[in-house]
DNA sequence: TTGATATCAAGAATTATTCTAAATAAAGAT
DNA sequence: ATCTTTATTTAGAATAATTCTTGATATCAA
């Protein structure tokens, strides 16, 4: 189903027919899209609205929110949540971490080492499955942390 | 701080005075955290409101998130939060993730394995400072998953 | 006891998000 | 091209978690 409607992304806005019920790449959708792999700084709903409606003005919050649940749910975009703030949205679709600098604001991709595996540092429970990981940072970018040299380490805990 | 309002709730309800403008341990604050120690399944702020007020009627749902609040700002207790559900509570103060089963809808701490770090598995931007990690996943608990056998995997990414 | 300050409690307010229902758009068939 | 069906969009109402406001209480220290 993600490939699908990638393809008809990436194509020229055909139906999805069949499986799901048919999904349509429709005009909205396409554009939720474009928005953010145009400007990859994990906008929320409303920010994604905002810009979205700069290019189609007839646009609603209620149909960017809609797009955003489909894209999401077909595997073309991630909702990411760090704390209690709204939902940002990325297109990112490699693992990654999010790392929120609580000064400036920007929320920056973190990827995985290589040859590293997330799972491989914590004891999960013989027999569960996980199917979905989140992982969310706060801190000090480097920008907003210029002077202090002891980087990228955690604050202990008691 | 942290040490201070701890010994304040292990010892005899003593003002915690100074530091931070004279923080009190109050019978709602020690409540609320008896609550939190007595059942460790993660209770929402609703669940803690619900358990204190039967053992003190005339507490207020504002006041145990005041409390939560304090609390958590204080250290001795962490905000869960997985995606875009009520936050949970959670007196635990060693580092851990948190599974939630989205069938039986429990939350789990997991730990790290030993001598293993978080930090070391992400290629985390050199300079910045990180303060507060959050780890949640979602999937089936091993209960949950009887039968099956492919235990403790991620779904692939696309 | 008294005055200063911290905390509590009830309800209003806020905010992100979801729901509802009617209007519109797209796809496939004729 | 027209019709039919179903998916989607839209505006606004509704919801739910959390925060805010304000006056009442409790606690501390003098
Ligand atoms: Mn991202
Ligand atoms: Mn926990
Ligand atoms: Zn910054
Ligand atoms: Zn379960």
């Amino acid at each position: 189903m993600v490939s699908k409607l990638r393809q008809d992304i990436t194509a020229k806005s055909k139906s999805a027919g069949g499986a799901l019920g048919g999904l349509r790449m429709t005009r909205q959708r396409k554009l939720v899209y474009d928005v953010l792999l145009d400007e990859r700084d994990h906008p929320t709903a409303t920010e994604v609205f905002i810009r979205s409606k700069a290019r189609m003005s007839s646009i609603s919050l209620a149909t960017v929110y809609n797009c955003l649940e489909t894209l999401s749910a077909a595997g073309l975009v991630k909702q990411v949540n760090v704390g209690r703030d709204a939902s940002r949205y990325c297109p990112n679709l490699a693992e990654h971490a999010h790392f929120v600098c609580v000064k400036c604001e920007k929320v920056y991709d973190i990827g995985l080492k290589c040859n590293e595996e997330v799972e491989s540092v914590w004891a999960l429970p013989e027999g569960s499955r996980i199917d979905h990981l989140e992982v969310a940072m706060k801190g000090l970018c480097a920008e907003c942390n210029g002077g202090d040299k002891r980087s990228g380490k955690m604050e202990e805990q008691v």
